[in-house]
RNA sequence: GCCGAUUUAGCUUAGCUGGUGGAGCGUGGGACUGUUAAUCCCAAGGUCGAGGGUUCGAACCCCUCAAUCGGCGCCA
């Protein structure tokens, strides 16, 4: 599959050293170990280097052929080539290396680029040298077969897990990590391009954002600290200082949750705004979702067809408007199609599954019942029955991406809010105390990047978009 | 925490009502002048997750344990 991305040159990479007018320095590639990387075998087999010369770098993915000719199948980062090695050409010494090579033997082969048509992308590199530089240990051949692929079929098996380091050099987990890096760069530039500033929080802290139980603790000198669940709390203190914010961390739970869903340590983008709705925060909240399903069809089309992605799927997120819906409308929808629910409950897994069925866009539930959220979701004025949140729904059965909402942000009404929980204020006493000074009306949403990748790559588990995932039984490799 | 499953060669697996464990991939050797997960021939590789029990006999039946997988609750 043809990458649509090329890599630059070096020479495009570098940058200039000046000072004031006096241009100081002008790096340059390293040279010396022969080792400088120019040609991509993407470029190669777009066109570029018809009946040219090359160097070409990277990996064996596949050998085959027969005593006078090998076909070595070449990877790199933009894609795979197949080398053509003749013994005529070559010598017996290096042809019988050549026959012997190992499944992710490090090459650089010479030759002369071919545009044919028995090659798999229209090209190949008809060969004039072949040096090994890094071989594969014949006792330890590369372990992941085309069987466990197979086996796998676009998933993953325990042995896959296993060899989680190895398995990243597959074609499909290669593809995800690429579309996983146009979703991360989405985010910012749609954060940046609205003058968010990107602020960090610490990633130990003395309390919970959410209940108690799904805490990490970690040993503190004498003391226990835990792995944060969010930004936010941290992100509140600064939101006077900066108006609008935005990060993208891990964060950590410790559910024992065992689902497509869930990971104990994921990639959360989260956004604070001074002086807004949740009606606002809404239209964030869409808005980053649109830019992330408008980039990847902009930077990734090619490679989200090589996973069996549906495009026209992808570009109906991306065009078009998420509907709102109340908490109540909710639950009177899923009352008429007599799903057992009762008004004030939360909404599992299994309902929002039923109420996803009737969208063929994301959709966002709002004003849930103030008793199936935590303090610091702000109470509706207007009824305090209900808080000012909302959660964004995938469809396809991918479930909640975004959590969001206004927040308390009076002292009076946090200090309310928390002795009507019953939760103990030491350890939010940091963000009780910015109520004191100046508070004002803001809001945010947490957004599950890794849920992202999974529902626009259409993956079947969250698990095959990030490199080396964890869950409540695998902290390996 | 709860419910349901799985565990046979490096990997993926077949193995019927209990009667000497087969194959594909990978690896090693051989054949083949253009292959497309190349093909063909040969070979090595197994205390059938661990322990115990029933039985003349256990991969298969029973018990205990372990590891793993899927789902629920909760969440992103």
């Amino acid at each position: 599959m043809p990458n649509s991305h090329r890599l630059k040159p070096i020479s495009e990479c570098t940058c200039k050293v000046t000072k004031g007018d006096i241009e100081l320095e002008k790096v340059t590639p390293p040279t010396g170990a022969n080792m400088v990387k120019t040609i991509w075998i993407g470029d190669v087999q777009s066109g570029k280097y018809d009946d040219q010369e090359v160097e070409l770098k990277g990996w064996v993915k596949r050998a085959r052929g027969n005593n006078n000719i090998r076909f070595v199948v070449l990877r790199d980062s933009t894609g795979t080539i197949q080398c053509v090695v003749k013994k005529d050409t070559i010598g017996e010494e290096l042809f019988a290396e050549v026959k012997n090579v190992l499944i992710e033997t490090s090459v650089i082969i010479h030759g002369k680029v071919n545009a044919d048509e028995r090659a798999d992308g229209g090209h190949e590199l008809v060969a004039s040298s072949f040096e090994i530089i890094g071989a594969v240990n014949p006792e330890k051949p590369f372990p992941i077969t085309e069987s466990a692929m197979a086996a796998a079929d676009g998933g993953e098996t325990e042995f896959l897990l296993d060899n989680r380091h190895l398995y990243l050099r597959t074609s499909r987990m290669t593809t995800m990590l690429q579309i996983r890096s146009s979703v991360f760069g989405a985010i910012h530039s749609y954060f940046r391009d609205l003058d968010f500033v990107e602020y960090q929080a610490p990633n130990f802290v003395a309390g919970a954002v959410e209940g108690g139980s799904t805490l990490f603790e970690v040993p503190y000198f004498g003391r226990t600290a835990y792995l944060t669940q969010s930004w936010q709390l941290y992100a509140e203190a600064a939101m006077p200082a900066l108006e609008r914010l935005y990060t993208i961390a891990p964060s950590f739970r410790a559910e024992k949750s065992r689902t497509r869903r869930h990971l104990t340590e994921f990639w959360h983008a989260e956004m604070e705004v001074a002086w807004a709705s949740n009606q606002e925060i809404m239209t964030h909240g869409e808005g980053v979702v649109r830019r992330v399903a408008s980039t990847l069809l902009d930077e990734r089309s090619s490679e989200l067809e090589g996973l069996g992605r549906d495009l026209d799927l992808v570009a109906r997120y991306a065009d078009n408007p998420y509907p709102r819906m109340r908490y109540d409308e909710a639950v009177e929808t899923l009352q008429a199609m007599n799903v057992d629910i009762e008004w004030g409950q939360d909404l599992d897994y299994s309902k929002e599954k039923i109420l996803t069925q009737d969208f063929d866009v994301p959709h966002f539930l709002t004003h849930y019942p103030k008793i199936a959220k935590p303090f610091y979701h702000r109470v509706d004025p207007d009824d305090d029955n209900y808080v000012l949140c909302h959660d964004l729904l995938a469809p396809e059965g991918y479930g909640e991406i975004i959590g969001g909402g206004e927040r308390t942000w009076s002292e009076e009404e946090i200090l309310a809010r928390l002795k009507e929980e019953g939760t103990p204020t030491e350890a939010y006493q940091f963000y009780i105390d910015t109520r004191s000074y100046g508070g004002v009306p803001h809001g945010g949403f947490g957004l599950g990047v890794d849920r992202v990748c999974a529902w626009l790559t259409g993956a079947d588990h969250i698990r095959e978009v990030i490199p080396f995932p964890r869950d409540s039984r695998r902290v390996t490799p």
